[in-house]
RNA sequence: GGGCGUGUAGCUCAGUUGGUUAGAGCGCGUCGCUGAUAACGACGAGGUCCCAGAUUCGAGUUCUGGCACGCCCA
């Protein structure tokens, strides 16, 4: 028997029962066994950090996440669902910088390396108690004990394999990056830091002269707010296409180039004329040669030239190149050029280089030290800050005659966040990089392999980025990191790459290793997995095979934490060096997802290591010396499908001044006075404008909110994460699902219907044995004994298993395509049709008290049927309610049913129950209904009281006959004695003929306007007899004779007043509005019964208690009314006697029907 | 400055391959229903589908050019 429910609930509470059943009967571990062997469906974890707070945008990302992998379980796939764990990098430093109170990378060397690293390694799983309760609470079946872990050795050791075979491909370099630089602390600083950091400041700004070397008196007038970079100039920069002029400077008498466009902005500014005595093109200036203000690096190299890889030979500085950043929205439209201050100069001099041959290259000018002093290569400024040297440097130029003019110039830059006197230079460091721009086009044609959700990520975003792809700067002057695995030679400096810990310990001489040693012993609680990291690695040292007698030191950089996460899909097995069964049978993924932000982060790693390493090399040559033997792979990999997720925003009301804030509306409705303000916009911590996700697993459910993420939008536009709009999301799907389920369940209680008695009466012998009844599925129900066949049912019954198969079908399509939101559409609309139509249309059926048969058994067996096939095809979106559903629905079935619904196979569509004229139909007919209320409303006629008549004027003859047998349905809807259909109705409408314009568009094309207004200007009921008596219209139209058939034309009906009628697309429903005295009279009892109904609601009363009523009135006419109806109104309240005057101790209750006093008692039985 | 995306009802969003009355939920108002009832149903007000041009018999939908906003990168 099925357990009774109450139909209230408490979404939350039935989840932690769930959760507790979940973890005791091992349901997720059970999921896996029971597909094992079948096709794996590939799902990588995206790594978070556990070093923060999850917040609301994760509930997002982990939903989706779990939703795919419990549809395809469902469908019949293993899933593996390994999680993952980010430990690296910059975050965590500063986090344990925060702790310590310390700032900058001085400060931590002071600290001590060793106690820092172990600090982060502590710091890392900070917050992950709260990762695990979240994940947990949200459903996600993911193997939290089995995470993969980034600074894991066996994780460090796979990625060192990966650098070592790019290392070894020569797709490792070194070079030199140009960064924000804290100069007094000694380190460079990430974009975000420094966007923080940016404020309006005056700087110097000069507009210097370079003198043409081939055209004496005539200068380039360039301009820079940096004048401490102008002894590092190596070039001047102009743009091709724009237009430059030489004029003469009638104050100084010099001939200067500059942008025709800014010679009078520059003349106002110098107080001069300047005379334009010719114009050419930028183009023109190319390669003309000019003397650098300073001769610090000009009196070695100024005559200095290179062979370029044409064979010519072109002087290797101070000539004018072609840039495409140049423009003349300020300055001179000449540009000073200082490679190793500037990150677009520098990209300019990596340009130049590639067009020299190697060796005879143009090197970078940096006079300057990392403190931001200038070094003895500028020796009249050696040792002084750069900034301080700028009102000096400016003194010389005017002594060297080549400062033109001076002013001070209020611009943005950027100052150190954490001591906000110091101005951030950019400055070069060595650095390393990735060679990914060999393999450019190999990501792109990966990348065209891959699926994408939404789509325009392929070759938008995503596309672009590699398109416009630059070497990745992967190495990182820190401390808590993958260290690069490079060893260099204390004597010649050349290199080798190390793939592992045991490697590294067979090198020859190999000396360091006590270092590790000695911490371990000291604290025995140090993860072994610190020792492949500073500063134990960097003492492990051994002999160079390059230099007899010279040592092999490992270079100081760690790596690039997003490299981490891009080798996971290896790295997580630790691979190649174990693993290679799980790596082989786990790759590429089917399936992946994170938000937007992860297109040049994750998703980007992801693709660009698995393409460098497991796509074939662009020159296979290379491949064939690598050390290590790496198979190929076809694209796409490492993932198929990706699921880009939206932006989370959040949404809260403000008061007037601004100083409220509230969450949601009725609070702020309540609290905030008038003029409140509605916002929708970003998350702040701050701010404090969201909820925290457990307030809202709290309040509303898990799967509340997963349903809500799930149904309301596409997951890829941006998501409205506001608790107004949750919980206005709950009675659509999750209340009206329970309302149904507890309908269900109250009435089969009543009625004692059980799905499994006929079965377990069988003793389970014979047949019935070979039942698979694991999932409930149509076939198995439909041999159990009791059970109709569908085929055999009634319509009503026909229909709502037709809508079900065709929600399925849509369901199941859009699933296989990664797409939850019109899958979750689907199910709603389903669940509509259920409550909405069905349910209600069944109701009296329920009710009866016929015994169980026929009819009412059958609406049993079809309810039953619809909310266990619903309740397995919800399950991966709302896995707590599906969970609770199940454990009744299915607990009758003795065992014999899975224990979860978790464990079942997803519905799939059963093509031979959808019929689709039966939906189509029925649509009609809910119209005709709801187009019946709504004449009732205009009329002012309440439901409750019976009308004589309806008539149905319908616009074609098409559906007629069956609606005609189903007018009993409208009978009861609209509460009419009778219900007449017709297509000729002239008497309540006007036919309106209009074309049909799909099929005449192609046919007539332009005539099609003069179609419609002959149609229009004519007597729609003439056309329409002229359709019924010939067949078709025709008409004369110019020169052409046109013929339309039924099938060309759409007729639309208008009503006519006068009439109680409303109209829709196809038809009109007119109402009578007479009313006799039998009909009044009914009106009146069907009131009365309402009355008696209310009141044992209120008395608390059960619904299978019986009663005795007492009506007590004056009103004559509502007394005859009352006697002419007394059975029915004893048959409908359950009472056992109906009397005409008070009960003896019962409190009366006055009411009114129409206008007629009455007075109701009822009393238990 | 560049790339990508989004502009549809008061708010949050749907809207298939172009087809002639543009939808839903919430909110507001009116009414109804009453043994699924802290639910449900009907109706109403509310739309220059961001603007302009083009293609077409026909454009919310296709194309071009703008404008506004968001994100990413400079």
């Amino acid at each position: 028997m099925f357990r009774k429910i109450s139909n209230q609930v408490s979404f939350p509470e039935v989840e932690k029962r769930i959760l507790t059943f979940w973890k005791e009967r091992k349901i997720y571990d059970q999921s896996l066994q029971r597909r094992e062997g079948a096709p794996s469906f590939v799902f990588f974890e995206g790594p978070p950090t556990a070093n923060g707070m999850p917040h609301p945008g994760h509930c997002l990302t982990r939903a989706i996440k779990d939703v795919f992998p419990r549809y395809r379980t469902m469908r019949g796939d293993y899933c593996q669902r390994k999680a993952g764990w980010d430990t690296h990098g910059l975050p965590v430093e500063m986090e344990v910088c925060k702790e310590l109170g310390i700032h900058s990378k001085e400060d931590i060397e002071n600290y001590g390396v060793e106690p820092f690293i172990q600090k982060c390694q502590q710091s890392v799983w900070r917050y992950m108690r709260k990762w695990e309760e979240l994940t947990e609470r949200l459903g996600f079946w993911i193997h939290l004990d089995q995470a993969y872990v980034t600074y894991h050795q066996s994780f460090v050791e796979s990625v060192w394999w990966s650098l070592k075979t790019l290392f070894e491909r020569g797709d490792l370099y070194q070079g030199h990056k140009i960064v924000w630089w804290w100069a007094q602390g000694g380190t460079a600083l990430s974009s975000g830091e420094v966007g923080d950091g940016y404020r309006e400041v005056a700087d110097p700004s000069v507009y210097v002269c370079f003198p043409l070397l081939d055209r004496p008196g005539t200068s380039l007038l360039v301009w820079t707010t940096t004048p401490w970079t102008l002894p590092s100039n190596q070039y001047a920069a102009v743009g091709l296409d724009i237009v430059y002029a030489t004029v003469l400077d009638a104050d100084s008498g010099q001939r200067l180039i500059v942008a025709a466009d800014l010679v009078e902005t520059l003349a106002k500014k110098r107080k001069t004329e300047l005379t334009v005595e010719s114009t050419c093109s930028g183009r023109d200036l190319v390669g003309l040669r000019y003397r650098p203000p300073f001769d610090y690096y000009y009196s070695q190299l100024g005559t200095a030239t290179g062979t370029l890889t044409t064979g010519q030979q072109l002087p290797l500085y101070w000539r004018v190149l072609a840039g495409d950043f140049v423009t003349t929205s300020s300055g001179t439209g000449l540009v000073h050029q200082a490679p190793a201050f500037g990150e677009v100069d520098h990209e300019v001099l990596v340009a130049e280089q590639a067009r020299f041959v190697a060796g005879q290259q143009p090197q970078l000018f940096c006079p300057v030290a990392a403190d931001g002093k200038f070094t003895s290569e500028v020796p009249d400024f050696q040792g002084q800050w750069v900034k301080d040297a700028d009102k000096a440097l400016i003194r010389l130029l005017k002594e060297r005659e080549v400062l033109w003019f001076q002013e001070q110039y209020l611009h943005d830059y950027p100052f150190c966040w954490r001591a906000d006197k110091d101005p951030l230079i950019q400055y070069p460091r060595r650095s390393w990089f990735i060679r990914t721009t060999k393999y450019r086009d190999q990501m792109l044609a990966n990348n065209q392999q891959i699926n994408w959700l939404p789509e325009h990520i392929k070759n938008g975003r995503f596309g672009n980025f590699l398109a416009d792809n630059v070497d990745w700067a992967l190495s990182r002057e820190r401390f808590w990191g993958t260290p690069l695995p490079i060893w260099v030679c204390s004597e010649s400096g050349q290199m080798e790459a190390v793939a592992s810990y045991t490697e590294l310990l067979c090198k020859p001489g190999v000396t360091g290793t006590e270092v590790w040693a000695a911490a371990k012993a000291a604290h025995p609680e140090l993860p072994d997995d610190l020792k492949v990291h500073k500063p134990y690695i960097d003492s492990i040292s051994y002999d160079s095979p390059f230099v007899p007698g010279a040592r092999m030191q490992r270079v100081s950089e760690v790596i690039d934490c997003w490299y981490d996460s891009g080798a996971m899909p290896f790295a997580q097995w630790g691979y190649p060096h174990k693993g290679a069964t799980e790596f082989a049978r786990q790759f590429p993924a089917h399936f992946i997802s994170e938000a937007l932000d992860q297109t040049r982060g994750w998703f980007y790693s992801l693709t660009a290591i698995s393409t460098m390493l497991f796509g074939s090399p662009p020159d296979a040559t290379d491949a064939m010396s690598s050390a290590t033997n790496t198979p190929t792979t076809a694209f796409p990999h490492p993932f198929r499908n990706c699921v880009v997720l939206g932006l989370m925003l959040s949404e809260w009301w403000e008061s007037k001044d601004g100083k409220q804030l509230r969450l949601n509306e009725d609070d702020a409705r309540r609290d905030l006075g008038p003029g409140f303000t509605h916002h929708v916009g970003k998350m702040s911590k701050q701010k404090r404008n969201y909820r925290e996700p457990f307030e809202i697993f709290d309040t509303y459910g898990a799967d509340v909110l997963r349903w809500y993420f799930f149904a309301t939008q596409a997951p890829w536009n941006s998501i409205n994460y506001s608790e107004q709009a949750i919980k206005n999301s709950v009675p659509e799907f999750m209340l009206r699902l329970w309302n149904t389920y507890s309908f269900f369940c109250e009435y089969a209680v009543i009625d004692g219907f059980n799905p499994a008695n006929g079965l377990l009466g069988l003793e389970l012998s014979g047949s019935a044995q070979t039942l698979d009844l694991f999932s409930l599925d149509h076939r198995c129900l439909n041999q159990l004994p009791g059970y109709t066949p569908i085929a055999e049912r009634g319509e009503l019954d026909r229909w709502i298993m037709s809508e079900l198969h065709q929600s399925l079908d849509v369901v199941v399509s859009s699933m296989d395509r990664f797409e939850n939101y019109p899958a979750a559409q689907a199910i709603n609309q389903f669940l509509d049709s259920l409550s909405n139509w069905y349910v209600r249309r069944s109701r009296d059926r329920f009710w009866s008290s016929e015994p169980l048969e026929g009819g009412k058994l059958e609406a049993y067996w079809t309810l039953f049927e619809c909310l266990v096939t619903l309740n397995k095809a919800i399950a991966p979106f709302v896995p707590f309610v599906a969970e609770e559903l199940w454990s009744n629905l299915a607990s009758v079935f003795d065992g014999q049913a899975a224990t979860s619904v978790h464990l079942t196979d997803f519905p799939t569509t059963e093509p031979a129950l959808i019929d689709r004229d039966l939906s189509q139909r029925m649509e009609i007919l809910r119209e005709i209904a709801s187009l019946g209320l709504r004449a009732r409303t205009e009329a002012r006629l309440r439901v409750r009281q019976p009308l004589a008549k309806v008539e149905v004027v319908l616009n074609s003859e098409q559906h007629l006959s069956w609606l005609e047998s189903h007018r009993e349905i409208l009978q009861g809807e609209l509460n009419v004695k009778s219900v007449h259909f017709t297509t000729s109705g002239r008497e309540y409408v006007n036919y309106e003929v209009i074309p049909n314009f799909p099929r005449l568009g192609p046919r007539y094309g332009k005539s099609l306007p003069q179609i419609k207004a002959f149609l229009n200007q004519g007597s729609g009921a003439e056309f329409l007899e002229q359709l019924q008596n010939q067949g078709a219209i025709r008409f004369a139209l110019g020169e052409q004779t046109i013929e339309l058939t039924a099938d060309d034309v759409q007729v639309r009906l208008n009503a006519k007043s006068g009439w109680a009628a409303a109209q829709g697309r196809t038809c009109v429903v007119v109402l009578a509005t007479e009313l006799d005295a039998a009909l009044i009279q009914e009106g009146q009892a069907n009131d009365v019964v309402r009355l008696i109904q209310n009141r044992r609601k209120e008395m608390g009363l059960d619904y299978t208690d019986r009663i005795r009523v007492g009506l007590l009135t004056s009103d004559s006419a509502l007394r005859q009314a009352m006697t002419a109806w007394r059975d029915h109104i004893a048959t409908e309240t359950l009472a056992i006697e109906v009397h005409w005057n008070s009960l003896a101790d019962v409190p009366p209750q006055s009411c009114t029907v129409e206008s007629a006093e009455l007075t109701v008692f009822v009393q238990k039985a």
